[in-house]
DNA sequence: AATGAATGAGTATTCATTCAT
DNA sequence: TATGAATGAATACTCATTCAT
């Protein structure tokens, strides 16, 4: 009944890859993209040092796939929570709590986020990455805006995140709202009828 | 009686510390903070490694020293920009070619400012750089703009400035004026005498 | 009832062995043998890695069978070669020719070799080699002349060619052939009758 | 009194380069450039692993000096054995006994010599060191031959070495005489007057 | 005040070989 | 019989920092 492996030194462990990239993930939000090496993933994921390179080429390829399992986690959640929102009251009620939640969700997932930026400012594979995220964020966000108004939107909360995320005495939520109105009100001269 | 620089390869070299400091900025400019290392820098700046660790007691605190003064210019930049708008549409036309010039200015700086956030995301010396980055950017602002919206101003220029940066097919400058515009009209019925 | 291939992934390859042993001495030539190992030579020869050791009990055991493959091959070039001679005076062309050529002859060869040479410097399993090669091409100069002169001539032959191959102004042909006369004519005062 | 550094971890120690050159010949000597690595070759110079990089921007710079350092003893025991000589026979003697000599001599000489080649075979940045080497042996011999005797009197040295070294049953010195007599007689249709 | 040399701890990566399947 | 996965030991190399001079 224990959930340790058998003393045997050669492990069939066929979900190790996976559990490889949640190790990297983990220590990139513990320790950054600078101090994630692949010992210490190693010892996260419980595998032997060797196992590193024979189930990722490189360091490069092991960040590449921890990235994108990221960005596709955070982009499904803001998905799922834009879908769930029935108008567009509850749409801009869904993005103020998305924008707000990222102070309070564990500080793990706004540096992460930054990580990425960072590589992907200079790797254009890792850019691909937070494009696919950008694109799939604006889809979701037409959902209920349409697309000028989506990018908008889109714009703001990246801004208003970080700030948030970086600024001792933050907005409040009603800033927030107030914000996002104004920014939707413009896509159509007229209210947009829900 | 001048003294004369000695023979020697000892050199009287009093802006030594500076330019230490510029050349750690095109070091993390050209290869990240990752990539930085005393060798690098001081290759650089063409000073003898020795010298790296008598003025700096620290690799931190020389990136502490160099990001300081990259959002200084940065900042500086930014505010006196503003400062040359007489009036509120002026000063929009300033923020509009301040947001797409990321594009086309050396990608270095983008690059910079994104390292910067990454610490800052995780280290609290850090974080005051870019605390004091923002107050002075919303000081900027606060010429032509009330508190309220020079703080929406200021996340969106955030948030926009990075997308048109990662965006491939990037929003015009059309769109980023309608969005200033719909963030400045509603924050006071009327326009805000200055 | 012939025996299909197995549709599997699993391939009835029974040329395996020797296309492995092959891919090895392309690896040689390219890399060194420092540079060879049983995934590059994998890969090249198109085998699973784990076919690698199936095969070959041992990387040296590998080795150990493509330099005897690649030595065969040179030295029964050698041996036809000497053996198309008519005469000493055919023989002599012959041998200039081989001798000069290893400079066009793909510098692969030359490259084996030496890299061959070093491992019977150390390793008496290789010197077996070595010696089974030199013994061949002592023969084949046997066929036109005296053992003491095959000897001389066949000392000769390795120190030209090998200066050859590394002189960036190397002798010429004639300059060949003349030394190979002088080795032969003391031989004996008059020629050797077959 | 004692031969031992003093217990301080940190050595003033400005030989230490000298050191760890001829540290990477007796490893080359012992396992070959394969063997050799940077942990060996600091092990038997007894400096610390961080050291070797330092003093050496790479593993292949090393080996250049250390192979170069090494023609440059067997070139200059060649040319002093040849210059001690006073006339063409003594020459000749010297000759000889420096082709059998390998035999006795470590066999190491013999073995690093073969490294060398091989590398040189490759890469031209070691062929350089063997042209040098090449090129003085010549020059010594031109101390008592005309330069077309003493290049082949220097292709025959080569391989009747080699072949010396590889045999199991080599020729004797009379053999290795009389063959470079035939060589040096053919330079003058008569005897070179001294 | 200034620095070249030194160094231990660390990095990514490669590899021959083993073994469960 | 054949192999993909696994792994421990090794490799070259980098680095921030220390320190003797």
């Amino acid at each position: 009944m224990t959930k340790h492996p058998p003393v045997s030194s050669r492990r069939y462990d066929p979900q190790r890859r996976d559990r490889i990239i949640d190790a990297a993930l983990d220590s990139i939000a513990a320790d950054g993209v600078a101090g994630t090496s692949h010992r210490k993933v190693a010892l996260l994921a419980d595998v032997p040092l060797g196992s590193m390179t024979y189930h990722f080429a490189s360091m490069d390829e092991l960040l590449m796939e921890a990235f994108t399992r990221f960005a596709g986690r955070i982009s499904d959640a803001f998905e799922a929570r834009l879908d769930a929102a029935t108008d567009r009251h509850e749409a801009l009620d869904a993005i103020v709590s998305l924008i707000h939640e990222d102070l309070q969700r564990s500080r793990a997932e706004h540096v992460v986020t930054y990580e990425l930026y960072t590589l992907a400012a200079r790797n254009p594979d890792f850019r691909s990455i937070t494009q696919a995220w950008m694109r799939a964020s604006r889809r979701a966000l037409q959902r209920h805006f349409d697309p000028i108004t989506a990018r908008r939107l889109d714009a703001y909360i990246e801004g208003a995140a970080l700030h948030i995320a970086l600024d001792p005495d933050p907005q409040t939520t009603e800033d927030t709202r107030a914000a996002l109105l104004l920014l939707t009100n413009a896509a159509s001269p007229r209210p947009t009828p829900q």
